[in-house]
DNA sequence: GTACGATAGTGAGCATGGCTCATTATGATG
DNA sequence: CATCATAATGAGCCATGCTCACTATCGTAC
């Protein structure tokens, strides 16, 4: 049949490729103006998913190296969203904990975020929507076929 | 409705959000097999759409300052990608021009990427495909209409 | 035809974010 | 206690982004 041959794969994903570069272009933007980067963004994410913690377990957590979190830490400690606590039961560790500034930055960008599904999705067509959700999650389940697997 | 809330919107966005993480990781790991970056694969997917040009000519495509596009080309001459030839109407200028390897290496990458949309979208069914796609315009739409421009 | 402003590219220098390897301090265990 | 493992960081590398200053060249106006 004419329309499901590779062209129109290639059109689809050509499309989500484009969608992907405009949502981390447009999310890049919305960050800086907070004095975030992406990734002590990604960092601040992470900590609030697993609590305060040693840098070792942001490490592992976000797949960097330890060295890699020293710096993102580094950087958010200087612009005051995080503070190292020492670690009561490990002089060697410290541990990651949000200032007052760092947690209100995260419920900031949870509040963009909610904001911004409700622009995308509110004026859709409730099918159309649901069309789009049971694709996206087609997608993702052939992803984890294929080996992908999610960061999280 | 109790399924059109914010909620749902939510869950959505999440989505699309991971499937953003997820290409962006995969696109990466494969880009890096081809002895290749993101930012150098940038410039030569934009050296195919515009055709051998000057550096300010790929720095106003690519939306960066010229100053990096000395860089990237840097990279990609070291790496044997492409060349600086001498315009032959303007001695101040360069022509960024493919060398066959660097020619091959898009033609690859063209290969790579039709090769996945099969992957992605052929076990789809055909319903849920266009459901997809039909999703995928929409927002496209409401991101265009919200004065997100596309970056091509 | 020359003098001057605009343009093409790059050097210098900075910030961010990845990495590895070496080092220090501490923990844990035999 | 000695030893090995672990937490964090220093040193130093590469890539990518930026600005600012500089050179070479272009084009134009005079």
């Amino acid at each position: 049949m004419a329309h499901y041959d590779d062209d129109s794969y290639n059109a689809a994903l050509d499309r989500l490729l484009l969608l992907t570069v405009m949502l981390n272009d447009d999310m890049q933007r919305g960050l800086a103006t907070d004095g975030l980067t992406p990734s002590r963004t990604s960092l601040l994410w992470t900590l609030r998913r697993i609590g305060p913690c040693p840098q070792q377990a942001i490490a592992a957590a976000m797949q960097v190296s330890p060295r890699t979190v020293t710096g993102l830490v580094d950087g958010l400690v200087a612009t005051g969203f995080v503070t190292r606590e020492p670690d009561p039961g490990d002089r060697r560790a410290v541990l990651v904990t949000f200032t007052p500034k760092g947690t209100a930055a995260v419920d900031s960008l949870i509040a963009q975020q909610r904001e911004f599904s409700r622009q995308l999705f509110a004026a859709m067509p409730p099918e159309r929507f649901d069309g789009l959700v049971a694709g996206l999650d087609d997608v993702l389940g052939t992803l984890h076929a294929l080996g992908l697997r999610s960061p999280f």
